[in-house]
DNA sequence: ACAAAAGTGTTTTGAGTACACCCATGA
DNA sequence: TCATGGGTGTACTCAAAACACTTTTGT
């Protein structure tokens, strides 16, 4: 007779100011206790995978997120905890900066965002998800518009811009970045809104979503790449 | 108390003469008995996901796979079964014609190819597996070098367009497609070799696997795209 | 000699890159 | 007016695409 639990884990991410974050939480009981981990837990029996992921973010962070896809399944840790073994499918989360913002309130409870690049030592393996995690997203952001859900529905173009150095980690010439990222047809000017600072004021964009169910429909390709 | 099951399942794939095979297995006992399913089975306690993945492969079909990467985690069915919910860890394989030849000697038992231009309805939920993953083959047959793995180590250029010709189901010059895949440097020239049939003999080559590694880690990104 | 398949060469197009330059605001 | 960032234009490079052509075998 099997005896394996099931669980579901979220890595999700926030993006503001150029920096990439991570939801964590503290943890209030078991072996852990007191260590940072993802958000998550076991499934119930009557209930979807995805479904689960949601549940879980809602009762230990109250965040919601714009964005979310199955990201891989662990289970070869096989004597993580000692009741018995759990194998965990992770999800992969994205929230735009509202649901960044309201965590931040919530700061004094046992939930919080981290930088991407000062992450503290997750408990279990979590550390090893959040890799496989910031792997996706990097290289999904090249050949899906999931960058977006990343943003404000709109957006400056300094901000994608933004995004995608920081997602990347690659320096371009911000000239060419904003023709090529044109050029796909899958963004609507909106035309010059308050300007946010010095300098003459920007244009706001906003990504078409059904132009680019359209284009998907003909076999369209998203793709920005990086030299 | 959770009442979950974990089972995995494979879908591995074959290639022949411009054709791709699916692996599938008749069922013996169980509700599905008589219909055609993918080789799985449930996980055992003390056991890797994927070294059950490759031991059902070796029990119910005898095929040895060349690649094996996890696929997707399949667990919304909550009926599927009436003795109790299964999840199921999926996996993608590919085999070299090798182990294509020894299955179809064994074609009398319990396993066999299909053609995947003509799939039976599976049972359970497997046709949907089986569609993620040629959807995954598919799509990553264009940035890695996964598709060497369903040929013989060393083959003809011919072949190698071939398959790419069938997974890519497009159409594309013969010539331009060799300079392509030659100046990504990974391809080792074997010189001429007796002639598979008409016409002026061709080379073998060879694809190396160690330059392959020393590129990756140099950032490189293998990529083949057609028009 | 001819068909068939392998291998090489050439032209054209268009995206990617690296720039210089102009525009509109705040101070 | 000057600094600052936003927006536009242009020359260069190089891979992709569309071709014609040559080479080497079997019959």
């Amino acid at each position: 007779m099997q005896n394996i639990k099931v669980a579901v884990d979220a890595v999700v991410f926030g993006y503001k100011d150029e920096q990439l974050f991570l939801l964590c939480i503290k943890q209030k009981f078991g072996p852990l206790k007191g260590h940072w981990v993802l958000p998550g837990g076991l499934v119930k029996d009557k209930e979807r995978l995805q479904e689960a992921v949601i549940r879980e973010l809602l009762e230990e962070t109250n965040v919601e997120v714009e964005y979310l896809e199955q990201l891989y399944t662990f289970g070869d840790t096989l004597d993580r905890d000692p009741r018995g073994r759990v194998i965990t499918v992770t999800y992969l989360g994205l929230v735009n900066p509202e649901g960044l913002k309201i965590k931040a309130a919530t700061d004094a409870m046992d939930a919080k965002w981290f930088s991407v690049e000062k992450l503290p030592s997750l408990g279990f393996d979590h550390n090893e998800i959040v890799a496989k995690g910031l792997e996706r997203l990097r290289s999904k952001v090249h050949y899906e518009p999931i960058g977006f859900d990343l943003l404000n529905p709109i957006f400056y173009m300094a901000e994608l811009e933004g995004l995608y150095r920081t997602l990347t980690r690659r320096d371009f010439d911000r000239r060419n970045f904003r023709r090529k990222i044109l050029r796909l047809g899958l963004l609507e000017d909106l035309g010059i809104f308050s300007s946010p600072g010095k300098g003459r004021p920007a244009n706001k964009y906003r990504f078409i979503e059904q132009r680019f169910k359209e284009l998907q429909e003909e076999g369209f390709q998203f793709e920005i790449k990086f030299s």
